[in-house]
DNA sequence: TCGCCAGTGCGGATCCTGCT
DNA sequence: AGCAGGATCCGCACTGGCGA
């Protein structure tokens, strides 16, 4: 069993994520077995997380979301108050998210900030996280997603692993773009703290079927 | 009353973190 | 390194509702 993911912390109240979860649950018609079957995880834990007795880790979240066949944003709020586009109109929908609030993740490896998680289907995935690996071995296997990634470095200093080149730092205000499918790892340098803006193309499904420690 | 099913409660295993 | 405390997670047993 991993346990590589420390417990969530929703922006949210805890209560609305629990209620949120029974309610998509319901309008699907699925029951908890039928829910925790297809989401690999105990009625138990499916129960509590319901009922608001057991903080969910990111890799549950994501797995209930898959099982619900919903965006993991609809978990916090089931009725998506932006639609997503339709078509080559604009669609004119947008986010606002103000300093210290989105929705919080919490790894070993990183505390993710995830703005606009209201909107759903987005194309890009944008994601502030505070960078907390400083050795490949703490990072463990190296992430790759299919489309294309944007790093802005917001403080401290941060060492970019990937497969096809040498580790480059980056210090604040540095930034790199490259090929998200190539294998990478972001690792802290020094003791201060390292925050990282990345913005990841395509959609966030792929986004969250291949990448779940990022989001 | 009985059987079935959905949901809940409880306790143990495991892991992480902080302290010494 | 070893230990303790806290948290997640799982499996089993139990409870409650409902229909036959």
């Amino acid at each position: 069993m991993s346990k590589s993911t420390n417990p969530a912390s929703p922006a949210s109240p805890a209560g609305e994520l629990g209620k949120s979860l029974r309610e998509l649950r319901k309008q699907r018609g699925m029951t908890l077995s039928e829910a925790s079957e297809r989401a690999g995880l105990p009625v138990s834990t499916l129960s509590k997380i319901e009922n608001n007795r057991m903080s969910v880790s990111y890799d549950k979240m994501l797995r209930i979301s898959r099982a619900l066949g919903v965006d993991i944003g609809q978990l916090f709020s089931p009725e998506p108050s932006v639609a997503p586009p339709a078509g080559p109109a604009p669609s004119g929908r947008r986010s606002i998210t103000r300093a210290g609030s989105g929705y919080a993740i919490e790894t070993s490896n990183y505390a993710h900030l995830y703005p606009a998680a209201d909107l759903l289907n987005k194309r890009i995935v944008p994601i502030i996280a505070d960078i907390r690996a400083r050795t490949l071995k703490e990072f463990g296997e190296l992430i790759r997603h299919p489309g294309e990634e944007y790093a802005y470095v917001l403080e401290g200093t941060v060492e970019l692993h990937t497969e096809l080149y040498a580790p480059v730092r980056l210090a604040q205000g540095d930034s790199i773009y490259f090929d998200s499918g190539m294998g990478h790892a972001y690792l802290a340098v020094g003791d201060g703290a390292c925050r990282v803006l990345s913005i990841c193309s395509g959609d966030a499904e792929h986004l969250i079927e291949s990448r779940p420690d990022l989001l």
